[in-house]
DNA sequence: CTTGCTATCCGAAACGTTTCGGATTAAAAT
DNA sequence: ATTTTAATCCGAAACGTTTCGGATAGCAAG
């Protein structure tokens, strides 16, 4: 590997000379800067990051934490907002880091490592938790962060954050399906340990009571997210209480698996029985039949998160920036007025 | 930032001490080293990895540059691939570092900043290229790598990598085509500098020859490997050969693509078009009809190309792997007997 | 002939580790 | 009583940068 030492022996100039002609001081002179420039592309000169990141105390990288062998989370949500934040990052210059950790143990060893290993300037939290250690330790730490997701409501949420507004989202699909004319509406919950389920629930709630229809405890269920749980979860609610008509899922996953449940009884989606989802993936436009659901800008909001934490990280004037995203709702085919 | 300096201070030992106390060498008392070693998760030590990295001429990293911008890129294929390295990485005790770039002037200068500059132990390429200069200028530099796909069949693949077999999925997929009746087969090919597209190409020809049917250029196109570009592709192929009923996709987004073309001329997928796809991302299970089309394990492709980097990076000796993984063939709706 | 500038260059220290080659002490062997 | 040996410890150098605080030389100003 070609060092400064080696461009210094080639040309003549000391270390210091050859760095700072390429570091562009004022210092030295024009002919032998371009001089040091030219011998540098000729021997490939590339400096070595990792010495450069120790005297400089600056890594130029941000660190995300992905949760491995999650089916769940790998879907396109989190695909896209790594999508945003590393088209986002290049432009700015910076590398991402990633490591996979399932939530407990090793996911908190691998942030020490990260933040207090020194080889990030900031990190993305994505997807959070009821009291998240993983916040805790980074506000005590004092390290840049930014996070995908507010607290849940009984929490403050005295962070960075991009949220989309599920409440809203979820209130607006459950006011379309009551506009259709259902009245007996389910509702299936992320895990109650996710900070956004909440809101999902009041959102819910909220539009039932617009409405003036009572809020029953047992048709909101907790599910996991994944295709599997929707279906199960649906058949489960369709066997107690043949009176529901509408389904609202908090994901388009679950979605699907209750669209499946639901005509494997021979039920018509969108007739016998509307559902709507969360998040609009691609899926969701071409099943059958194509769902209506809930978007939100996931891309955007990567790409925002990086903007974000790179200017608490550049000015050390932290503008604890909180942005509450609207989302849209997409009527397709399952959904239909209430017989 | 505690550093072994103050853990030296706190104890008495010296740095060095501390320093071989908590990497396990063996001549250090066991009395100080457990005092050493509390002491230090008094103070929450954490190793300072660029110092580390700079010492050790080692990052315990591998790098990945992911297509900035692309849509086709984005999709599943990709973020399967990343999950299966992720999940294999952390497992291995490796991060993965991460940066965007199109293919062009600045994604070789990403190269050059993670190899050249010492970031990274080893780099995963993903689509490989026709005379590909990102595993030319890997090889020229002797740094550990592997590939997921092979070079084009004209070019010498003499690195490591791991491929699916897509020459014989293509051909399955053809022959099955053929098998229910089918003659006039058209082929939606990736762009053609990708490395595998002539692979591809070449396994449609050979099921072709097998049933002794002509190859007709005309029936053979280059796509984007997007939605959109499987939609037009389609369209004009059925308006100046309306006697083709059945497309060979070469990946499931065209083939996607495909079938709404169809299905906006009136055609019944399935039917009066049998169209195959390739790769079996989740929407091909629930397009309307389902997807007949080509799987390869691309999680598992992740999983491996990594393996392999991690054991050509610690092991001298590189074992120069070429694996080939069979597909397989999954026959649902979009497929059915000419007529 | 000093003095003071300006332009250009460079030595040395520092960033936080790891490791080589001893140094010190006490116990064991002669 | 002297020499070996084993058990512990540590100083200093090195990894490749960046940067502080000069050093040097040429030249104009006094």
């Amino acid at each position: 590997m070609v060092k400064l030492k080696d461009l210094a022996e080639k040309t003549g100039f000391s270390v210091t000379t050859i760095s700072r002609a390429l570091g562009g001081y004022s210092d030295v002179n024009e002919v032998t800067r371009q001089h040091i420039i030219e011998t540098a592309r000729e021997l490939g000169y590339q400096p070595h990051e990792p010495a450069r990141q120790l005297r400089n105390q600056r890594t130029h990288t941000i660190g995300l934490i992905i949760p491995a062998n999650d089916q769940s989370f790998s879907n396109d949500f989190f695909n896209m907002l790594l999508r945003g934040i590393g088209d986002a990052a290049s432009l700015q210059g910076y590398d991402v880091l990633i490591s996979a950790h399932a939530p407990g143990h090793g996911e908190m060893q691998a942030y020490q490592r990260f933040v207090g290993g020194g080889r990030v300037d900031g990190m993305i939290i994505a997807r959070t938790r009821q009291a998240d250690e993983r916040i805790q330790y980074l506000q005590q730490m004092g390290h840049p962060f930014v996070v995908s997701g507010r607290g849940s409501p009984s929490e403050a949420s005295d962070f960075a954050y991009i949220d989309a507004d599920s409440q809203a989202g979820i209130r607006d699909a459950t006011l379309h399906l009551i506009g259709l004319g259902h009245r007996e509406i389910a509702l299936l919950l992320p895990p109650p340990d996710l900070a956004y389920t909440e809101y999902r629930r009041r959102g819910y709630a909220e539009a039932l009571t617009v409405a003036g229809i009572p809020y029953q405890p047992d048709y909101v269920l907790h599910g996991d997210l994944l295709r599997s749980g929707g279906y199960a979860l649906t058949n489960g609610l369709l066997d107690t209480y043949p009176s529901i008509t509408a389904v609202v899922c908090c994901n388009d996953l679950m979605a699907l698996g209750a669209m499946s449940a639901a005509q494997k009884r021979g039920l018509t989606v969108g007739r016998d029985l509307s559902i709507t989802g969360f998040d609009d993936i691609p899926p969701a436009e071409f099943a059958q039949p194509a769902l209506t659901t809930v978007r939100q800008p996931v891309y955007e909001i990567g790409q925002r998160l990086l903007q974000m934490l790179v200017r608490s990280i550049t000015r050390k004037t932290a503008p604890e920036m909180q942005i509450l995203l609207p989302t849209s709702l997409v009527v397709r085919e399952s959904t239909g007025e209430r017989r």
